[in-house]
DNA sequence: GTGGTCTAGACCACC
DNA sequence: GTGGTCTAGACCACC
């Protein structure tokens, strides 16, 4: 697995792993249970301070996506099974926020409609794939 | 148009009435043309510093939402026409990011299908209105 | 508000702020709102890291208990509500712990339920006065 | 008596294996005097350092649950009966924890105080049983 | 003024 | 070896 982060984008360097590592998990590149690199490992890869990734890893753990255990390391966490009235408030949420870009961008409804189930599709695909692969 | 801010919210101020004022533009509260409330008015009306009210409207120029003519006022810009490549990839970066919140969500592939096709007609349908309306 | 911390006492420096801050808002000592001193000047006061007190205060918003609003400051936050099973098992949890330390601490059902009862009135009394004085 | 320990739980392993015997002890499943499995023999069945066991028994032997005899083994230790002033402030301070916990899960004073007696009860249960059975 | 991010580097806890 | 805590101090974002 590649990573890349840009120190002068803007965005902090935290955020871009974080997401970075989020969507390798959520299109199956990553798998469950599969061990991280180390903090020190990852930060001399990407250049950047160790308690940048540390940060980034406990993060993560909180938001269930990485389990982490001292002396051991940092792994995939099982993806967690519930979904109850705050995951389908947070989705609605998410959803109103696509329209809302999609509108800026000067999408209509008819292109935001296929451009999604396109997606969609694609997404299913490599989690299918991640599934049998490995 | 009414808006609101909460300063212990842990989300920017500005880029709370940022949002609510591209929203409001995207589901069609607010008209192209329509001229917005003057920085000091509506910093007034929020109770917030007019220079956060200021650095919103300056932004929302800067992505094409608004249009300020000096001495005259800001005003709903004209929503631009062109889908180019830039706002195609902008645009599937945003129903990346969808997904992989999705799939942090546990949210499967047939109700997020579900959902978003819900949310679209609901958008279709406010923006109908919004044209016809005012 | 007196806070004090052990740097030599074993318990990481940041637990042990963030255990006395949360009893002093669940006691009533810090009421709903309060402002909570700036991170420079609790650092200061205690001879601390700011970075020490910035990861407390940032540990409790994620957990409820205070509200950060950037340039404004640090407040009590608004005590939630809601009672679901999540929070039933931890309470029960909680309880578990309490009667297995007792038993190690060799104290017998009665005298820690008289204890026990004992604590809980004096608890509501604090409360009651902390609503009413402030 | 099985006990079971998770590596990725986040917790530390002698943690979790020490609070487990413990509360093995403190419900009468472990009785007074019984024998403990070996390190190694524990280590192999949770698969986990002999190390990590070793630390375990030595923390528990400071603390009064265990007794080892070079040799021979470890075994459950008699249940100090003393309880002095050291004890007393042990159990306010736990009790305040709950207090805390309590308030911070929005449990109010009443719901706390019929939970509690209900575990206390269910503890006697144990307890009794523990003292005919075994 | 407020809090947030990041680096550099020390030292500790766990396995 | 692994991750966790803490300091010292720079620089940025927000109001």
């Amino acid at each position: 697995m590649w990573y890349y982060v840009d120190p002068h984008s803007g965005i902090p360097i935290y955020v871009q792993l974080k997401e970075q590592i989020k969507k390798a998990v959520a299109t199956g590149l990553l798998a469950e249970g599969q061990q991280m690199p180390s903090v020190r490992e990852l930060a001399l890869q990407l250049t950047i301070n160790p308690n940048t990734v540390a940060k980034v890893y406990q993060e993560l753990e909180r938001e269930g996506v990485l389990q982490t255990a001292r002396g051991l390391g940092s792994f995939v966490a099982k993806r967690r099974k519930d979904f109850g009235p705050q995951q389908e408030s947070s989705l609605d949420n998410a959803l109103e926020k696509l329209m809302v870009e999609a509108y800026q961008l000067s999408v209509d409804a008819d292109t935001l409609y296929a451009r999604f189930t396109e997606k969609l599709a694609a997404w299913k695909d490599r989690l299918k794939k991640g599934a049998e692969g490995q």
